[in-house]
DNA sequence: CGAGTATAAAACCATACGGTTAAATAACCA
DNA sequence: TGGTTATTTAACCGTATGGTTTTATACTCG
């Protein structure tokens, strides 16, 4: 599986974020890892080796002990890549906030029906036509 | 689950990001979606459907297609997560570039064995610092 | 109505996930 | 050596995932 994937799939459990954010506070051993959790040693383990295959943690040796150190590094990837999309969600709010100070505006001026706000379809057209990426622009090949 | 979850478990598929990666452009239908990928349509209409659970993606209706239109919203809630930990790998790399100085600077001193030198420093933190992408500007709800 | 198109749903299959308990390793200590 | 502690491995179980093919649904158009 590529890296960002198992990144991905690494903190799709609370279990895993919860022993990550448990790990951002220092290396530690298994035993206190799974102390907070209802949850058997061995399943604790499991998901350590989930995070160690996503390179998120590493471990060491020391006597019986196995510490657990945060490697943030695959971090610093799943950031760069939701980055990408930053601009989309922010733009999205961007018209959002001019769409209901419009809504606004409208009422103030001409309080009659309210809008069927069905901004569903024709916002999404428009935004279609736009963009110049049209659902079946594309015919049969 | 929990929201953070699903978004993670839904970004943990690269066809699933694909997807997302297109549906960036603008709105689409599914057929055009599946043409990309060597699978069935109703594996992809699978997909959406994690998508949609994850709140990543909305469906209209327009006749006989159900558009798909991208809802980035949980992928903010992903980079204030991952924000989080930003300052704990930044200071990694800090405290790697201190110990690559210090070797080399050693290495000058006593130039006895080469370090091995693994610095591989990434680019969108680089790239975050300049831009200064007001990460946690926004307050959590 | 009936034919065609876009999509979803159903049934199925193999594999992975998240958990368990019980047994095996590995290191320390007396 | 044997006993204690920390952790992993093995075997198992129920459910979820990602894919398939086949069937059903919903809509348009002639």
């Amino acid at each position: 599986m590529d890296a960002l994937s198992s990144t991905f799939a690494a903190l799709a459990d609370p279990t895993r974020r919860a022993i990550l954010a448990r790990l951002a506070l220092g290396e530690t051993s298994v035993t206190e890892l799974t102390e907070p959790f209802e949850m058997s040693m061995p399943a604790v383990s499991k998901h350590l080796k989930v995070l160690e295959r996503a390179g998120l943690i590493e471990r060491g040796r020391e006597a019986q002990w196995r510490p657990c150190k945060l490697t943030p590094q695959p971090l610093a990837e799943v950031s760069d890549w939701v980055e990408q999309y930053r601009e989309l969600w922010e733009r999205r709010l961007d018209r959002l906030e001019a769409y209901l100070q419009k809504l606004q505006a409208d009422a103030a001026n001409k309080p009659r029906r309210a809008a069927k706000t069905g901004a569903k379809t024709s916002a999404a057209t428009r935004k279609n036509k736009e963009t110049g990426h049209g659902r079946h622009a594309r015919g049969k090949k």
